[in-house]
DNA sequence: CGGCATCCGGTTCGATACTG
DNA sequence: CAGTATCGAACCGGATGCCG
């Protein structure tokens, strides 16, 4: 947290700050495979390969990427077991959880419409 | 629609569809711009070059692109006035009315997680 | 004003191979 | 098993210019 020294409400470079802070957050976690990878999360603990089989279609790499980019944001919380072979498990902090519900949400929408959506599109152009 | 001859329940084919689909629009709408956009629009008609203001750092070009696919899913609809200078209007459907709502709580939960996130982020690597 | 086409640099992403 | 590095291919996205 920034030091705020005596004025009560937050003066204008810490709101331009906190702008630029939000739409960075909002760009990392916009996309989808992070909303995809935290949708598969949901409230378990999943082990990196695990969650390489849930979310279908990403690669080795983007999920490192995207787990990294979430760890940093403390979303997920990355536990590593000093074993052989190397047991990694990852699982989404409470925040991540509270993210969680909006992409619920967002599912849960696109299942509702895919009829509205495929019939706008046969209608695609006008 | 699909034509549902006599089955009561959906067949395996049609779920695999479903499924693409789902992902497809996931796809489409679980990114940055467009989900800028459906915040920008909210329950307003805005044209053209106001949506280019209100989503600040977007480009003419991606705004375009942007606006054609939510169009094609039924997200927005677009109104053209053949006046000259031409004048074009866009405002969210009915579905995309939906959709804000969940886009407009992710934007609520960035705001509320700022400062755990900051901290998140000076925290990393442990 | 809004839309489209073109160009082109930067980034993303997948494939592959290598480490501990 | 998990992570990193590297290398092209593909795509994204900005800039510009032209049209209705």
């Amino acid at each position: 947290m920034v030091t705020k020294q005596f004025s009560g409400s937050p003066d204008e470079t810490d709101l331009r700050r906190a702008d630029s802070l939000a739409r960075e957050i909002f760009s990392d976690v916009a996309n989808k495979w992070a909303l995809l990878i935290i949708e598969a999360l949901g409230d378990r603990t999943l082990r990196f390969s695990e969650v390489l089989k849930e979310v279908d279609g990403i690669s080795h790499k983007m999920l490192t990427q995207n787990l990294r980019m979430l760890e940093r944001n403390g979303l997920v919380e990355r536990t590593v077991y000093p074993t052989v072979p190397p047991r990694v498990e990852y699982t989404l902090t409470e925040p991540g959880q509270g993210l969680r519900g909006t992409v619920h949400l967002m599912c849960d929408w696109t299942q509702q419409h895919l009829g509205h959506i495929e019939e706008a599109r046969g209608r695609f152009p006008s």
